[in-house]
RNA sequence: GCGCCAGUAGCUCAGUUGGAUAGAGCAACUGCCUUCUAAGCAGUAGGUCAGGGGUUCGAGUCCCUUCUGGCGUGCCA
């Protein structure tokens, strides 16, 4: 469906144009005067300067022009502002056809595009932990958002599994138990299928290795382990798959649990079949250069302003780093997906990698101009103190620990208030929990660092994740009353507050194609806020039900109804959903 | 040193290519449940938009500068 700003701004040209004025300053905006008019236009005001006259004098001329049949009211104020309101007619006819019309008429602007979205970003060196929370269900809700507007999504968790941290628990595991037969080099057989560790001495063992690092032996065997797992090294890539299918069980398991769910579970390991020849080509074309030992692309531009290092492709000891796979990626996705986009939502401080990384990708041709790159990096998640969230004992927190943690905190509310029955209970509660905890963390910009308070985002008032379900329940509730209300039409609004109600809907289009535009699942959630604003205050200021009037009360039914469904698509993008009664 | 990002109400944050009176939530105070779920609604109070210059008819928004904080700055990811 055409958007009522595009609707609205054409005849404000028109009406510029017919008084005699550039088409171009009818710009329309939504209203930042709520209590003056629902839209405005400022042109007049950028008009008086090059037609050398009063802007209240072009805003009378243009006003002259305007249909007055689409609006309810139409004024020039001084200086020169251009107010409407929109007539109820206009409205009904425009939330009649959202309602009718597949996802409410949002323009599919990706349709016939592919969008690789990189967003899971786990180590398989170690479980979950709160850091990965942030990846998880901003990636997941951008995702989902592009899939709604169209997109053919392609979600990659791209793990980390072929960098230091896997030789560092090789060196580990080869102090711990040298007598294993993948350490032994003269052995043939079969490695036997049974790991030699469960997913619980791994989170031990990692950590441990990853603290002897600044031994300079332990350090050296670690790259020497890792270069050799790299070049196939057979026991070293037995182990390997070992950590694999303890690991990957484990995020499956945990993923699932946050709702976010992978279309690939590829990882830097993966890219490898294609480094070798990638990098021959590139050192081939000159493109990579020798440097310090390494090899390395270039790739600084004219007009930098800062030092730009080079992209490390290939290290001194002759082994890839997170730059060679996430490049050898590229090669992979461009050739067996041919993506119009490529999304990375990492931590922003790697920012740097991607830039050269991207600029890597150009220079050599890996990713053409017409393939999209954008790096989402998003902010530190931190405790409630504002500092670095760490446990009691001053170790990182798991992520399951953070979901059971809310998910506790919550229950007790549910209990409390004794609306669901007691087999609703757990449902309820993780439904309620989930919605916490994603719109707590999205409801930020992404880019800021941002501080987990659950007392906050658990609080069921304000701008939280359960305020929003709360909306929902009350209009579910009072839809079931009424009985069947699917088909029921639109009608034109009876009142101030199912007017703005109607604007709010409106503007539902608008505000995805701008949160996709820019990454920004807080305006999603921004959104979402207003509208269930304004579903409370019609809620509250109109009785509904009780509505002697059997056309007007099936009227606000289905008001309410088509902002029900339009809530609960909203926050299935952000990626949870309401129960029945809270 | 250089670069990037941030600084808005006591706290946590919005603020859409520069527009009218800078907005929410929390906390504080005050009203509204015999009526569709009060996890709600309405209201009061709270601001030199870090400081200083500049551009403009108009600046939280653009430019310059200072201060404060975070992060990054070749072989971790």
């Amino acid at each position: 469906m055409e958007k009522i700003l595009d609707i609205i701004t054409a005849k404000m040209q028109q009406a510029f144009a017919d008084a005699g004025y550039d088409a171009s300053f009818g710009r329309v905006t939504v209203s930042n005067r709520p209590d003056l008019c629902e839209y405005q236009c400022n042109g007049a005001l950028a008009a008086a300067k090059q037609y050398k006259c009063a802007p209240i004098q072009i805003a009378n001329a243009v006003v002259e022009k305007l249909n007055a049949d689409d609006y309810s009211m139409i004024e020039a104020v001084m200086p020169g502002f251009i107010n409407l309101k929109l007539s109820g007619h206009f409205l009904k006819n425009y939330l009649e056809e959202m309602r009718t019309a597949p996802d409410f008429g949002v323009q599919k602007v990706g349709e016939g595009k592919t969008i690789v979205v990189d967003y899971g970003g786990a180590n398989v060196a170690k479980p979950l932990h709160i850091g990965h929370l942030r990846p998880a269900i901003i990636g997941e809700a951008l995702k989902r958002l592009h899939k709604f507007l169209g997109y053919n999504t392609i979600g990659d968790v791209h793990l980390g599994d072929w960098g230091l941290q896997m030789g560092l628990i090789i060196a580990e595991l080869h102090e711990r138990q040298p007598e294993l037969p993948y350490f032994d080099p003269d052995f043939t057989g079969e490695y036997p299928t049974e790991s030699p560790f469960t997913i619980s001495e791994l989170e031990e063992i990692y950590p441990t290795a990853s603290g002897k690092k600044s031994d300079p032996e332990f350090s050296h065997k670690a790259h020497q382990a890792t270069f050799e797992l790299q070049q196939g090294h057979r026991g070293y890539r037995a182990i390997w798959q070992h950590i694999m299918n303890v690991s990957v069980a484990d995020l499956r398991k945990n993923y699932d649990n946050l709702d976010v769910h992978f279309e690939k579970w590829l990882g830097e390991s993966d890219a490898d079949p294609y480094i070798p020849e990638m990098v021959a080509d590139l050192k081939a074309r000159g493109i990579a250069v020798q440097s310090e030992g390494a090899w390395v692309i270039p790739v600084t531009e004219e007009g930098d302003k800062k030092e730009m290092p080079p992209m490390i492709l290939v290290k001194s000891d002759g082994s890839s780093i997170y730059a060679t796979t996430d490049l050898a990626t590229m090669v992979q996705r461009m050739q067996d997906w041919q993506p119009h986009k490529m999304l990375y939502v990492t931590d922003k401080r790697q920012n740097l990698h991607f830039e050269q990384v991207f600029r890597a990708a150009r220079k050599s041709g890996i990713v053409g101009a017409e393939t999209e790159l954008e790096h989402v990096g998003f902010g530190t998640m931190n405790g409630a103190d504002g500092k670095p969230f760490k446990t009691r004992d001053g170790g990182v927190l798991r992520l399951e620990q953070l979901i059971t943690d809310m998910t506790d905190f919550v229950r007790g509310k549910v209990v409390e208030n004794k609306i669901v029955s007691e087999d609703e209970v757990e449902e309820t509660t993780r439904k309620i929990a989930m919605a916490a905890l994603k719109y707590g963390d999205l409801s930020n910009q992404p880019t800021k660092d941002y501080n987990f308070d659950m007392e906050r985002f658990a609080a069921f008032e304000g701008n939280t994740g359960p305020y929003i379900l709360y909306t929902i329940v009350r209009i579910k509730s009072i839809l079931a009353k009424y009985g069947p209300w699917e088909h029921l039409p639109i009608c034109e609004p009876a009142n101030d507050y199912a007017k703005d109600l109607m604007l709010s809907i409106t503007k539902f289009g608008p505000a995805m194609e701008a949160a996709l535009q820019n990454s920004a699942p807080n305006q999603i959630c921004a959104y979402i806020y207003e509208l269930a604003g304004a579903v409370n205050k019609f809620y509250h200021e109109t009785r509904i039900l009780g509505e002697e009037n059997e056309s007007l009360k099936a009227g606000y039914i289905a008001l309410i109804a088509l902002a029900k469904n339009i809530l609960e698509t909203s926050i299935s993008l952000l990626g949870f959903s309401a129960p029945e009664k809270m």
